[in-house]
DNA sequence: AAGTTAGTTGTATAATTTTGCATGGACAAA
DNA sequence: TTTGTCCATGCAAAATTATACAACTAACTT
C-alpha cells in the first residue's frame, strides 16, 4: 500500500535490530503491521541500495538517513563520540564507525562561530577553524558537552 | 590449496572489475588460474567480511569488520597509493579509486604519533597533523614505505 | 464510460547463496 | 608407519534471494 512508509519502517527497524535475511525482515515488519511478501522486500532492498552482510542487512552509508526528529548536538556527541584532538587549526573527532557524518551534521547545525566547516569520513570528522586558539576552544566546548 | 593467495586475488579482482554473483567471481578467478567452487567462495566472502550489493561484492565499508587479514601499512600503501602531498599541516594522499578508506584505516591502525586523524573520501585521504613539520615527516615516512 | 498508461504487489519459479556431510592432505605424536 | 586431529574443499541439498508474469489500482485521456 504505502511503499514510502514501509521503507521508512525498514530503515527504522534495521537501526534497532538485526535482520539477516529477507524472511526475517518480513516477519519483523509484520509485527509492525506491515504485511508484504519477501519479493517486495527484495525490491525494496534493491531500490534502497541496502547491502547484505552475514550479520544482516545494512544501510550503504551510515546509520542515519531517516528524516526524523533531530537529536541535539550533546545527545549525538554522547552517543557517537570516541575521541577529540586538536591538530593545529583543525579539531579531529573520532566517532564510532559509520557515524562521522551524523556528528558533522550536528556540528554544522549548531553553527558555532569558531567552526568554519567540517568534513566527515566514516569514523572521523575534521572540523576546520580559523586558528589554533579557535581549535582549542572548539575542542573544549565539545568536551564540555559530553560531560564529566 | 592456498587460501590466502586466493583471497588476495579476490580483493584484487573486486578492485578492478565488478562481480555481482559468486558464480561470476568463480569464473573470473578461474581465468586467473584459481579453480574453486562457488561454495568455497561463499566461505571466503564470509570470512573476509565482504558485503553484497546489487552491483557486486565489495569490501566492507568499515574495516573493523575485516577479521585481521592484516595487510600491513606498507603493503596497503604499495598497492593503493598514487600520490602524496603536503598542504600546511595536512598530508593529502591520492589513492586508486575506492581505496582511500583502506589507506586511511591502515594509517589509523599504525598509530603514528604525528597523525592526529584521517578522513577518507573515494580516492583521497586527508591526514591531519599538528603542524607543518609533522606533516612533512609523515609524508616522508609514507614515501619511505612505498619506495624501494 | 471505456481505454490507456504507469506503478505496485503477489505468485510461482528461477537463480543464487549457504551449509551438512564426506573426503583428502598436512602435520604431529606414538 | 600408523593413528589421530585439524583444515580446506567439493558435492549436493536446503535456504535464501531475484524475477517473469499477471492482477490490480490510480490517474489520465478520449
Amino acid at each position: 500500500m504505502d511503499k514510502l512508509y514501509r521503507r521508512t519502517q525498514i530503515l527504522d527497524l534495521l537501526k534497532r535490530e538485526a535482520a539477516a535475511t529477507q524472511g526475517e525482515l518480513c516477519e519483523k515488519l509484520a509485527r509492525r503491521g506491515i504485511r508484504v511478501t519477501q519479493a517486495t522486500i527484495s525490491r525494496d532492498i534493491e531500490e534502497m541500495g541496502l547491502i547484505k552482510t552475514r550479520a544482516g542487512y545494512r544501510l550503504a552509508d551510515s546509520i542515519d538517513a531517516l528524516p526524523s526528529a533531530q537529536p541535539t548536538l550533546p545527545i549525538i556527541l554522547k552517543e557517537f563520540l570516541r575521541e577529540v584532538r586538536k591538530a593545529s587549526n583543525l579539531v579531529v573527532i573520532k566517532t564510532h564507525p559509520g557515524n562521522a557524518h551524523s556528528v558533522a551534521a550536528a556540528l554544522d547545525a549548531a553553527e558555532w562561530p569558531e567552526v568554519e566547516g567540517t568534513v566527515a569520513g566514516d569514523d572521523t570528522v575534521f572540523v576546520a577553524t580559523d586558528g589554533t586558539q579557535e581549535a582549542s576552544r572548539v575542542r573544549n566546548r565539545i568536551l564540555d558537552l559530553v560531560g564529566p
